[in-house]
RNA sequence: GGAUGGGUGGCCGAGCGGUUUAAGGCACCGGUCUUGAAAACCGGCGAGGGUGCAAGCUCUCCGUGAGUUCGAAUCUCACCCCAUCCGCCA
């Protein structure tokens, strides 16, 4: 959502806006629209006022025991006047409201210009890409060659995009969120948190899923969305509150399973487990002030990063152009891990400043020491990191030539001390 | 799922058809007093919008949405949420 004001005092920034994310010029249509419905509001309104004084000395009168029978004769003849401007008023702002609703968050200044992916520009590189003196296995060659990850029987029971993790396979899933939890928490002062998995159309609504991504997200018989994402109950946490500026930055984080109905991605990633309908995923989530979200964003990414350090994992950091940003976000960092099975860098981790663009949808405010109103929070999520795929890059970096898995020193006490996955457990 | 009681500003809480312009308190801000602080006292203090250069004027908001009325926080209906009890249940 936007500042309507904003817009009105400098359209062309906005559209300018819009432009580096290969968005047509929205603003005559937004003001066109904005003019009527002030025009309307403002007589409206005129007739409210005019019928509240009149109302007024009725009581007066009626008080007094007069008659108000005149009175009550004018209120009756621009009833139906002023109900009708109201309404034609409501749908006005309503239109105006729809459409900036369905409009994504402007880039940051620094943000690249480009279209697509290739427009991205790496700014870290972690590691190099490993090399194996014998030809590197997939995911999905090693965990089925360890008897322990069953995409048949998955099928069986719920589809294409699920996956049967058993014995260690399923272990190290616990073993990676179990890790990056405490790392977060311990070390970084995220505040563990267990959300609802369902949430409510004004939830999703906030961080911006609805109302352009129904389609990407599975919905309960009784109206409620599963979330796609930790990020939608963990940043509604706010949502609707006048925050304390002493308590910025809030960081929380969770562990929980994520699900997307991959409605747009047939074909795409369809062997292992790069892209399912339901994921692990450790979240987090910053709510903090204006001033100091770009450093946030700074330090959230190190978090994440952070991670894939102590895993052993090459990576590499990319700054997101404008027309590959995700519609909340004003500026992305995806961490992109190195997979040795697919000889190519593949995304584990996407963390985003969305500036005020969800805590406008969500009206989440702080109240500020100086100054005087409110002011919108600044809005931070990453992943740190999908557990999903940091355990298909766990496998395929760590990988031996007869097919075991060494498990890195970090995961080994959450894994009872095992060393290596192989074979015969 | 059934019954009952509730949802009022940042928080607590009164109000249950017309000076509500939402009492009072807490918190917060400014001031007096003080070496400083506390206490006490005085004053200020909700949000969003329209209009205007501005001072100001004005509209909306008491869970949400409809309705009754000249006039609704207050009455009616539906829904949502919370609490308690009962039922069911991991």
């Amino acid at each position: 959502m936007f500042d309507l004001k904003a817009i009105r005092d400098d359209p062309q920034a906005f559209d300018q806006g819009l432009a580096r994310r290969g968005r047509a010029p929205q603003t005559p249509a937004i003001l066109a629209l904005d003019k009527e419905w002030r025009a309307a509001e403002t007589k409206a309104q005129e007739l409210q006022a005019e019928r509240n004084k009149l109302s007024r000395e009725i009581g007066a009168a009626k008080a007094k025991g007069g008659d108000a029978a005149d009175l009550m004769r004018l209120v009756a003849e621009s009833k139906d006047e002023e109900a009708r401007l109201g309404v034609e008023a409501a749908r006005l702002k309503g239109e105006v409201d729809a459409l900036l609703a369905g409009i994504p968050n402007l880039p940051a200044a620094d943000v690249p210009d480009g279209t697509d992916e290739h427009g991205n520009v790496q700014v870290r590189l972690h590691g190099e890409p490993r090399r194996f003196a014998f030809p590197a296995k997939d995911h999905v060659a090693l965990g089925e060659g360890l008897g322990l990850m069953d995409f048949a029987r998955a099928g069986k029971l719920s589809g294409a995009r699920f996956v049967v993790l058993s014995g260690a396979l399923a272990q190290l899933e616990r073993a990676l969120g179990a890790f990056m939890l405490d790392l977060h928490t311990r070390e970084f002062g995220y505040t563990e948190i267990s959300p609802p998995l369902l949430v409510r159309d004004e939830t999703a609504y906030g961080t911006g899923q609805l109302p352009k991504s129904a389609d990407d997200m599975f919905k309960t018989t009784n109206g409620l969305w599963l979330i796609p994402t930790a990020e939608t109950p963990l940043t509604n946490l706010v949502a609707g509150e006048i925050l304390d500026e002493a308590k910025l930055p809030m960081r929380v984080t969770a562990w929980t399973p994520c699900f997307r109905s991959e409605a747009g991605a047939a074909g795409k990633d369809t062997r292992g487990m790069i892209r399912q309908h339901q994921f692990e995923k450790v979240e987090l989530v910053s709510i903090a002030h204006p001033d100091q979200s770009a450093e946030e964003h700074e330090r959230m990414t190190g978090c994440a990063e952070e991670v894939l350090k102590r895993l052993d994992l090459p990576y590499r950091v990319m700054l997101l152009c404008s027309g590959d940003m995700g519609a909340a976000a004003q500026k992305t960092y995806d961490i992109e891990v190195w997979l040795p099975g697919q000889d190519t860098y593949r995304e584990i981790s996407s963390c985003s400043n969305c500036g005020e663009y969800q805590a406008r949808r969500m009206n989440a405010r702080f109240k500020p020491k100086a100054g005087k109103g409110n002011r919108y929070v600044h809005t931070l999520n990453g992943s740190a990191l999908a557990v999903g795929r940091t355990l298909i890059a766990v496998l395929e970096n760590h990988q031996k030539e007869d097919g075991s898995v060494a498990v890195p020193a970090a995961l080994q006490p959450y894994m009872g001390g095992l060393k290596v996955i192989r074979l015969d457990g």
